[in-house]
DNA sequence: TGATTTTGTTATCAAATGATAAGTAAAGAG
DNA sequence: CTCTTTACTTATCATTTGATAACAAAATCA
């Protein structure tokens, strides 16, 4: 494998994934959610419940700075905390009701975006790209711990 | 398809390719360059020669803030304005010899680490990782006009 | 038990980013 | 040759984000 290519590959892909999911989601985040906040909420919605303390690791925040977020979030009823049993320093968190709505709006938008643009391709290729997904997913794009 | 479960499998690859390119590039990239900052010279690095009005387009920054960035980056010898030949309004932007260097070093490293995730693959294997980069670019993560 | 570590909070400051107004110079249109 | 549009700059202000110090409460360790 031509390992010059390969990197250039890999990079222009990285940027065109940060791209498009931008383009495809900006017009439907509620302008009153800041990017990190979006961020924050996208993390929660797809490993809640979760702790503050994975937030911060997973999303790189501090945590003064992902207290001051979540409390933004409980605050715009987004999300709620609830106690761990078992621990009483910890707190779950998990996506409201509201929150939940919201991002289920936000997923269903995006992926429709991407459905729209499968669509015209063959069934066989639309499988290729399922499968695509998730080669790519449990090789190369997989976090460590 | 089942398509709630191909939104999923979405949104998890999304949010994890943003987050492993973070992990991987962080301790490469220089403390006096912000995100802003490099998402430019990333797209630079990619595209150039670009215009400014390409980089405010692209990268979803306002005029007056790319010509900011941009001066920034200017100063730190990263990058270099030259005139475009038939209007004298337009300004091309590349990247300087440092600015090259550095994206390179970058770009390598990146590289490398992901290589490292390949490398115990079989040569099957690879090639399949490189053609699953290569559908989903160009069928799903592609940017119009 | 007393010391240390983990988990989270509040407060504060600085830096990065976004938004807007106002201006310049060149190109293009009528 | 004016008028308008395009490409870019400078200046300024508000918001967001990052970083740090100081604190509290609960768990764990020795």
């Amino acid at each position: 494998m031509d390992k010059e290519a390969f990197f250039h590959r890999l990079v222009a892909f990285t940027a065109a994934v940060h791209e498009v999911t931008h383009d495809f989601t900006k017009d439907v985040i509620p302008d009153d959610i800041t990017p990190v906040q979006y961020g924050i909420l996208e993390y929660i919605a797809v490993s809640q419940p979760v702790t503050l303390s994975q937030i911060s690791d997973c999303k790189h925040i501090s945590m003064p700075n992902t207290s001051r977020e979540l409390k933004k979030l409980s605050e715009k009823n987004l999300c709620e905390k609830f106690d761990v049993e078992g621990d009483r320093r910890k707190q779950f968190i998990r996506l409201s009701a509201e929150g939940q709505a919201l991002m289920n709006g936000v997923f269903g938008q995006l992926g429709n975006r991407f459905f729209e643009r499968m669509k015209d391709a063959a069934a066989e290729e639309q499988q290729a790209i399922n499968e695509a997904l998730e080669l790519l997913h449990t090789k190369v794009f997989y976090r460590n711990r």
